[in-house]
DNA sequence: TCACGTCAAGCAGAT
DNA sequence: ATCTGCTTGACGTGA
């Protein structure tokens, strides 16, 4: 079991989602925040391995407009020894990965050109890991999609797509439940029909499920994931008090998560924590679940 | 140097 | 018709 936060480190002094606006492209303004990127990223997960924290998600903006047609540069092999680097740290640490393509990647989109965008963005995704030379445990978890006033041929549309997707995306690709559209009992369907890990969303469900326990919940998500795929990875957050449903809180609230881990005590997954003070909750956690047998601790690591 | 409108991209429900 | 939330900031123009 390991703790982990998504994309960006307040602690470091660096920015490592970098990105500008497509008016100013350039191949040279490119690569020049690439490497900023890159060099970012090794930074943070330097500062995760020391502190203990195995599970970090890359940004998506690693490499700005990678999917875009604007960009023609191969900065796949200019910077091939850099995503070496980086991903030998990964491996020598065992630290685990993820990436969360955005909202605008919609593979069971009614419009074709849509799906064509998120195969290409998707490609991407899989390209950055790949290039690190990282193993299938390194996932890209992406919600279903739209429903178009049809969910069972919405659900169907994501199945047949994912099928015609190349290994390269299928064999990274897990799919979570969201808050409104898509519950865990439908991923779970769709998972039946392709075998499609399920990462499961606790605030999600929390806020919009179909009526599974929650009991049940944890040991239905776990068995969709292959021995190949890893630990099964698991979304966890909380409510900011006083916002509308979904928005998501500050810091972490300890009695909460301590409550979870209780409850759960049964099952071991990697657990990423979106929450908007990101490394600063994971740390505080850490201290408390250092005893807990389940959680990996390296000792005493000088990187 | 700073404030703030806007940024490649989608969807659906709330206002 | 427009805004909000989604992993969220950060870019860059205008003063």
């Amino acid at each position: 079991m390991k703790i982990g936060y998504p994309c960006i480190n307040r602690t470091v002094d660096c920015s490592g989602n970098k990105t500008f606006r497509l008016k100013s492209y350039s191949k040279d303004r490119l690569v020049q925040t690439i490497e900023n990127n890159l060099s970012c990223l090794l930074k943070i997960l330097k500062f995760n391995i020391v502190n203990n924290i195995l599970f970090f998600r890359i940004t998506s903006d690693l490499i700005p407009f990678a999917s875009h047609p604007i960009c023609t540069y191969n900065w796949q092999e200019h910077f091939l020894s850099k995503f070496v680097e980086i991903g030998s740290i990964i491996k020598n640490y065992n630290v685990r990965i993820s990436m969360h393509p955005d909202q605008f990647i919609v593979l069971n989109s009614i419009k074709p050109e849509i799906v064509d965008r998120s195969i290409a963005e998707l490609k991407y995704h899989a390209q950055v890991l790949d290039l690190m030379n990282l193993d299938s445990t390194a996932k890209i978890q992406l919600h279903v999609g739209g429903i178009y006033n049809n969910k069972q041929k919405s659900l169907e549309r994501f199945c047949e797509n994912y099928n015609s997707l190349d290994r390269s995306i299928k064999s990274r690709l897990v799919i979570e439940n969201d808050h409104r559209l898509y519950c865990l009992k439908d991923c779970l369907k769709i998972h039946e029909k392709t075998g499609i890990p399920v990462l499961f969303d606790v605030f999600h469900n929390k806020i919009f499920n179909c009526g599974e326990s929650i009991k049940d919940s944890y040991s239905l998500f776990s068995k969709t994931w292959d021995k190949s795929d890893g630990l099964p990875m698991l979304d966890y957050s909380s409510q900011k008090p006083g916002k509308t449903a979904g928005v998501h809180a500050e810091a972490i609230d300890k009695k909460d998560f301590l409550r979870f881990l209780e409850t759960t005590k049964s099952f071991d997954f990697d657990i990423m924590f979106e929450i908007k003070d990101k490394e600063k909750s994971v740390l505080r956690i850490m201290e408390i679940v250092k005893s807990d047998p389940r959680f990996i601790i390296l000792n005493e690591v000088r990187i």
